[in-house]
DNA sequence: TTGAAAGCGCTAACAC
DNA sequence: GTGTTAGCGCTTTCAA
């Protein structure tokens, strides 16, 4: 910079302002010095800026890994938010910083921000541990997170909603004649558990009763997917509806019907949730309850640029709707 | 940093040295330090260390978006290798910069690094431009490229043998009998080129000829993917075997077979490349070329490092193997 | 419209 | 083993 200011002949002062199309530049001087730093191929330094400005243009995404049920990550629709922010991010000129965290310690997804690297965390999903999230709002990060809206949350979050997502895919089941349908997943995370709210809720306004031993609270891990759907069908639970709560475990639930000789949708109807790119394509295709994967990147980056800019954070629930397709289609 | 070093009655720099694990540092001293340091639940700050030390201990992943078949970035295996890259850098201690940048554009992957905000580059991908790359390391850019290995390469890279990867696939559904097949991949990508390498060698070594109008040089959109496979239908090429330069592409074909009436493996031999997850655990299970993507991402920041080092750049020719499964289980 | 100068937080060469 | 001090590259206040 001051090599471009020496041979401008004017001071680093002045340079920076070019460069940074202050308004007191002269015309001709910025018009100048832009075409030096060209042809010095010149860029700014970014930790001198970041230092003194006291920002980084920079923001931390933070993935959570569960080290058991590790490929929650190799899931598609993680990546189609990942693309979704990244787009919303570089669209506003800030840059994405990667980190992947023990979901058990969400705490230290604070540390990029603690230490000047990122202005602000968006973190995907809050997994048994909404308590620490709250701690880290309190302390005044910048945080938005993607994932259910839940009472005594003093922090934004970003999704869609899960109870009436859960509603319409089992509602959808039951009108098509389903009456013992199977729900998959981990209720202990709360997307799982207000899906599964909307399952029960889905009966209970159709005055229908519930078998639990359909419930499955199980871990998203292929093979736990298999062995249950298999121990249902061997058991005789008879069940003719399966609502997976990922599209991932109900393609996976999918194959393993199949293999086992049971067909879909004229023996047991299923449906998913997440519409991730493959659902449209697989036979039989998959009826799911879309997340709108680039609007809810866009949403977690405008949430998170407000928090930036002073205002307060704003929660955002998502349009939640079912898509049909061959999983569900009685001929 | 000051506000420890008055508390604990020393200067800066000997805060500094203990926080760094400095050897020339008082025992008791550093542990006084060490305990002030976390009660005031400080971190060091990014931008000064950055600046000040000349190096960012972060990695840039550059991901090159191609705006026509846009999806190419929501392959389950870039999300994969993503994950392996993350893992290895965390173990290491750096950081990662993620960015998505145009796949015409590849030079300006070098900016992350021009601007101090990296300290070197992992490229997924060289695209149509392996002279842009090529350009880039002649500048000195610390840069390793996932992808193929080409004639007149001056930047390293990490991938698996293409050329063996395509013979085996190919080879395994000619030894099944298939005496037609159809190969699926874009080959103006010097990875795709090669596959189709070991299509036609497949052929050659068994004396087989090969019917040009079954090769479709076709970009990885789903729709595409369909609208190829059945035209190749209705247009009685009679094919009994087809290989997929990737495993979405695969499954996408397989889907449009299944849909049509055609049954796999029975009819045709079906055969990808990456072996994803989601390949073993579809219906029918998909027989693929594997490549590894934990020992991908360690690979590439492991040659990463070495350039940091100083050393040479070197490339790596990862283990290529066959994975068989139902998609080509005659019974 | 431009220049001078201070300082963001940190490290490292040098002095003690 | 610790203190002093300069300076990394940049922005911004103040003065001209």
């Amino acid at each position: 910079m001051s090599d471009i200011a020496r041979m401008a002949g004017v001071n680093v002062s002045t340079v920076s302002r070019a460069l940074n199309g202050s308004s007191l530049t002269n015309e001709e001087t910025r018009a100048r010095i832009l075409e030096i730093a060209t042809a010095l191929n010149y860029t700014v330094n970014a930790a001198g800026k970041s230092l003194r400005s006291g920002q980084s243009r920079t923001i931390g995404v933070v993935i959570p890994i569960d080290p058991i049920s590790q490929d929650h990550i190799s899931d598609p629709f993680f990546l189609a938010l990942l693309g979704g922010i990244a787009d919303a991010l570089t669209e506003r000129g800030y840059d994405m910083l990667v980190s992947r965290i023990d979901v058990e310690e969400l705490e230290v997804a604070a540390n990029v921000c603690d230490t000047g690297r990122t202005d602000g965390v968006i973190l995907i999903g809050q997994w048994r541990h909404p308590d620490k999230l709250n701690q880290m709002a309190a302390r005044g990060i910048p945080l938005i997170v993607w994932g259910a809206k839940l009472p005594h949350q003093k922090y934004a979050t970003v999704g869609t909603d899960n109870t009436l997502g859960g509603e319409l895919a089992t509602g959808h089941l039951l009108d098509l004649g389903a009456r013992r349908i199977a729900f998959l997943g981990d209720m202990e995370l709360p997307e799982f558990r207000l899906r599964h709210d909307g399952y029960m809720n889905a009966h209970a306004k159709r005055g229908l009763l519930v078998d639990p031993s359909l419930t499955r609270p199980i871990p998203f891990v292929a093979e736990t997917i298999q062995k249950n759907v298999e121990a249902m069908l061997t058991q005789k639970t008879g069940f003719d509806g399966l609502f997976a709560a990922s599209d991932v475990a109900a393609m996976t639930a999918i194959s393993t019907l199949l293999r086992a000789g049971v067909r879909v949708p004229e023996d047991v109807l299923v449906a998913g949730y997440d519409d991730i790119g493959p659902a449209a394509y697989t036979h039989p295709s998959l009826t799911t309850v879309r997340q709108p994967m680039r609007e809810a990147g866009q949403c977690l980056v405008d949430g998170l640029m407000e928090q930036l800019g002073g205002e307060a954070a704003k929660s955002v629930l998502l349009t939640t709707e079912l898509v049909i397709r061959e999983s569900t289609r009685r001929i």
